[in-house]
DNA sequence: TATAATGATGTATAAATAATCATTTATTTG
DNA sequence: CAAATAAATGATTATTTATACATCATTATA
């Protein structure tokens, strides 16, 4: 019962866009599974699913397939509102953001775990980003403007 | 002050253990950001910050930096809860399931985007995996037989 | 098999979060 | 520069979610 109620409840959240607990026991009860609440609250728990804000902001559960697109869609977000200016030297890229945001946009550089990237070090608003190999450089340079859109 | 605020909240979730806003609000408060609740209610929504269930099963905030490592344990829990038996054949790989569980299992698998895997379909409790060269397959099941411990 | 231990769930409620409304603080524009 | 507009925020409250406790079912265990 647990079970497939858990696999049904990851069903309804990929094909719906469900926003409260509530909502989701609704469903389940129209196919079926009649319960509260709070078992549903200990479904998701287990499930470990989260609840995000969608661009029209509207809070909704989302599935394990929605996840890497969010965790995409945020990590070019974070970039796109903090950084100004990118330029480089050897194997190094140098970006500049706003003030402040240079922690922040380096931990989205470091998210995005591309295999040419050796590592970033960020101080308020400025972020040094090691180049493996001296050859990536402008092809990193290209994909970082791309996301500044 | 906004834009700075929330870049100390990536900082904060990134290395304290923050399960409620009022506790973020203290954090923020202590290095001299002080705003109620609802303004961090609202940071959080913008930064499409997310609440998961820690192993221990505590609700805390997760940056960017956790998610990747979170959707990974999902993925590899979902399918070592559900998946039974592997077996193949030529270049198909079939898995066994809990009843009801195909769907959710496939989703996880989906997830991983392995580029040997061309694609997956699912059944009630099986699934086939279409393997992209017949030179690939072991590898993909034995990958597939660590998954499940 | 009887008994203990564990797990699943509902009810009721506490806790946490989001939203509404009002106010203040930028920012834009004529 | 001043009026108008938009953005940010707090106070309060509505909504949503998690949990404590009780109950029933299931599974081990002696």
């Amino acid at each position: 019962m647990k079970i497939s109620r858990q696999a049904k409840i990851i069903e309804i959240i990929e094909n719906n866009l469900v926003e409260t607990q509530e909502d989701l026991a609704q469903a389940l009860k129209d196919i079926g599974f009649t319960v509260t609440q709070a078992t549903i609250s200990r479904d998701i728990k287990e499930l470990k699913l989260i609840k995000v804000s969608s661009n029209e902001g509207i809070q909704h559960y989302a599935s394990l397939k929605d996840m890497s697109t969010i965790y995409n869609e945020r990590v070019t977000a974070v970039f796109r509102e903090s950084v100004l200016t990118v330029d480089y030297v050897e194997n190094n890229i140098v970006l500049r953001t706003l003030p402040a945001m240079g922690q922040a946009a380096a931990l989205a550089i470091d998210g995005m775990e591309w295999h040419d990237i050796v590592g970033t070090i960020a101080g308020d608003d400025t972020i040094f980003v090691l180049i493996r190999n001296r050859e990536a450089v402008l092809d990193i340079v290209s994909k970082f403007k791309k996301m500044m859109k």
